[in-house]
DNA sequence: TTATAATCAGATTTTATTATCTGATTAAAG
DNA sequence: CTTTAATCAGATAATAAAATCTGATTATAA
């Protein structure tokens, strides 16, 4: 299976896209997150409290607690929460799995790719919460309608 | 961690790449493959072995046997071997998990991540064994003098 | 101050991927 | 014909990713 991002950088993409969708002012708790982009609660909250630990979310616990945006949508990137969950492996590895692939030492598909590579960069660079919004709202309703 | 090609296509397009390369008329032993390109011998094995059945190799059983192309390499193009191996899901689903995935009904990032994946697929497609044949030689040339 | 509802922490389970093992089959060469 | 060197087939093992479980901690609200 050829895969883009893993399970948990889908979900924790989704789960922040929401957030920022959700506009709200309290806290959104993981039960919501997970019945509405079904995502199962346990594995979601692991996710959420990762993406805490790195500053992007902030988390409040007890009663009414849940998580929330630990910064303005704008300043939120794409790229920052693949690169939390994920890591920039993909941006940095040979496509082929050669070792030690450099331009010095390229590989078949070392330029080729690399252009390709550096635009899914730019593109998850450019893409902040804020810019994505919309969409996801009607995304998102579109989903709680089935 | 964010995966582009599994380990076993990464593996089968080394090794398929390696084939056009060496242009043998002989075909070449699993030992070989695996000792070149540094890829365990019994799982370079599977993988050769499931190309065999895809078409895009044959194979020789018995003494001196081994593996060769099926076709010409201007024939064999990249994403035959990954669509072989991994499969089109990476070209088909949706980048964010989201279900429904559609132009009616598109996640947040439907029209610029799907710009970016026909570029690769584009790419795939357009690159045929022949055309790497140069630079894979010059790779594992590399390689062979570590 | 007690009940409730949430995150948090750590362990465990399940499933998929990657890798290895064993032996059967095949074909060339001596 | 026998030995040798290869693929092939199926099972198993090891590792990683995905998902779940249990209980502790925390904060709000009644």
């Amino acid at each position: 299976m050829t895969v883009i991002f893993s399970k948990k950088c889908e979900y924790g993409l989704q789960a922040v896209l929401y957030l920022a969708a959700r506009n709200e002012t309290d806290s959104i708790n993981s039960e919501e997150i997970s019945s509405k982009l079904n995502i199962p609660k346990e594995f979601i909250s692991k996710i959420l409290q990762s993406l805490t630990e790195s500053g992007l979310i902030s988390s409040k616990k007890g009663k009414n607690g849940g998580f929330s945006l630990a910064k303005d949508p704008s300043k939120i990137r794409l790229i920052d929460i693949v690169s939390a969950i994920d890591g920039m492996d993909m941006f940095n590895n040979c496509v082929l799995g050669f070792p030690h692939c450099s331009p010095d030492h390229p590989c078949p598909l070392h330029e080729k790719w690399g252009a390709l590579r550096s635009n899914a960069y730019n593109m998850l660079t450019d893409e902040t919460l804020d810019k994505l919004k919309e969409k996801t709202l009607r995304k998102i309703e579109f989903i709680d309608n089935k």
